[in-house]
DNA sequence: ATCCTATTATTTATCTGATAAATGGATTTT
DNA sequence: AAAATCCATTTATCAGATAAATAATAGGAT
């Protein structure tokens, strides 16, 4: 066992080994570690990663927090279905990311950025403050630096949509701003990696000049417009995929013809 | 003390003395009876409340999942800015409601609406299966069926906007579920006191058939119009509030003129 | 005086072991 | 066959001790 096992408790990321354990759990209950068999009761769990039973009890408690869990005496500790998981914690959001990289979940994500994002932009546009939308031009101005190799493209990128968000005046909104830093973190490597080019900044610019119009529909339309892009991107990939299962599929199916003696 | 006393540990809600501390805490911090204080050391918590340790611990370790609370040694625990909350989660709503009603806070309850659910309702019209177009039928059918005095209004309208959320396809959407419900929840009671009628068939019904129809633009547009209808209506009653507000300010400013000997 | 270092006090973190309560299943009784 | 009782399993709760982390303080060096 490696010295940084991140399956191991006490090398785990978290401040201390509830958080450890937490991390473990969290990560083995999203990627389907326990899905042919049942979560085990709470003294195996300590047993298992050698803690102390208020120690695994605490994560539990802050598993069933997050919906990942529920307990009941007798009964024991069960995984909830995915359906009642709180998709919009942090923790949770990372942990679905563990799993192995899924264009179905990058797509899921990008519906979700192409309504809240609009709305978000044309909220800025309407109540947006003076440090609000001073914040969202920074984000911008980052965006043509990192352009000149001055600063980080991934990180001015989201700075620029999360002081969005933030504009919006609306908790609601701002809440989004760890589902679309996670988003644009998968959606930007995979848009790199895809197409080789940054980010479209006439595209961003667009959205900054209409907030800073107060024009609500233009910011929500030049928004829309950039994220559909990205959607688009995605689709042609999920096709290409598809095409190439399809292509696999009869391959295997060629192959078991010949193994068949029918060719 | 009553014998049902909602500050008390063990006749608040829960299964257990962990959930019944869970649920006093996490009121009093979203309705702000920290504000001016510290939040109190474990064992402080311990001794107020009546219960062990591990009971506190556990508590503060929920309520530190949703995002209230972070704990570290020698600096005690800490409530977080509300911005770190997880305002998604059902128990924060449900104590963000606790406070006295808030025009604002159903705004922005129906400022997120307006984007989500016109979104869920295009993507439940381009890939809602059959099942979940059946529950979005029926949900509309049970609706009709209040209007005869045959169904609960409530629980109807609110079973219709969740069977949209669902038949999206995307978890992301369908998280919204409690949002949306406990939303409904407020606005509907609010609707009708206002002005003392019931939710609009005809303009649940458009819906329904732009879906049914595989309509995505159209069923994103009858929900807007929908949402829209309760804004504009949430709108007129602040700028009433408004108006009240400044007619008392006014009549303060009069009366410190006289009390001036101005006029 | 100022900066660095060691000590100290406070608070959470962790462990252990015991008892209580809840509950699903088996057993007995009616 | 139905109801009541008992039993085994698992979480819930309590108590008390020790460890680890860290902010504040005091002391010492420059």
């Amino acid at each position: 066992m490696s010295a940084s096992d991140p399956s191991d408790v006490r090398t785990s990321l978290g401040r201390n080994l509830t958080y450890g354990l937490l991390d473990v759990l969290g990560r083995m209950i999203v990627t389907g570690a326990y899905d042919g068999r049942p979560f085990p009761i709470e003294a195996e769990l300590s047993k298992e990663h050698g803690v102390s039973r208020s120690v695994t009890r605490e994560a539990v408690k802050m598993l069933g927090a997050k919906g990942l869990l529920t307990a009941r005496p007798r009964q024991g500790t069960i995984i909830t279905p995915p359906t009642s998981w709180n998709w919009f914690d942090t923790d949770v959001l990372r942990w679905l990311l563990e799993r192995k990289f899924s264009l179905a979940l990058l797509r899921q994500f990008t519906e979700l950025r192409l309504t809240i994002e609009p709305g978000a932009a044309a909220l800025a546009a309407q109540y947006g403050d003076a440090d609000g939308l001073a914040l969202i031009q920074d984000g911008y101005a980052r965006m043509e630096a990192a352009e000149a190799g001055h600063d980080d493209p991934l990180i001015s990128d989201i700075a620029f949509h999360v002081a969005i968000l933030e504009a919006s005046g609306n908790p609601f909104y701002a809440q989004f701003r760890d589902v679309v830093a996670t988003a644009l973190q998968t959606s930007i490597q995979f848009t790199n990696r895809y197409r080789g080019r940054n980010a479209s900044l006439p595209g961003h610019r667009a959205i900054v000049d209409s907030i800073i119009a107060r024009d609500p529909e233009g910011a929500a339309q030049a928004m829309r417009a950039l994220i559909a892009d990205v959607m688009s991107l995605i689709r042609e990939a999920t096709a290409r995929q598809n095409a190439g299962q399809a292509l696999v599929e009869a391959s295997i199916e060629q192959a078991e013809s010949q193994t068949r003696g029918m060719v």
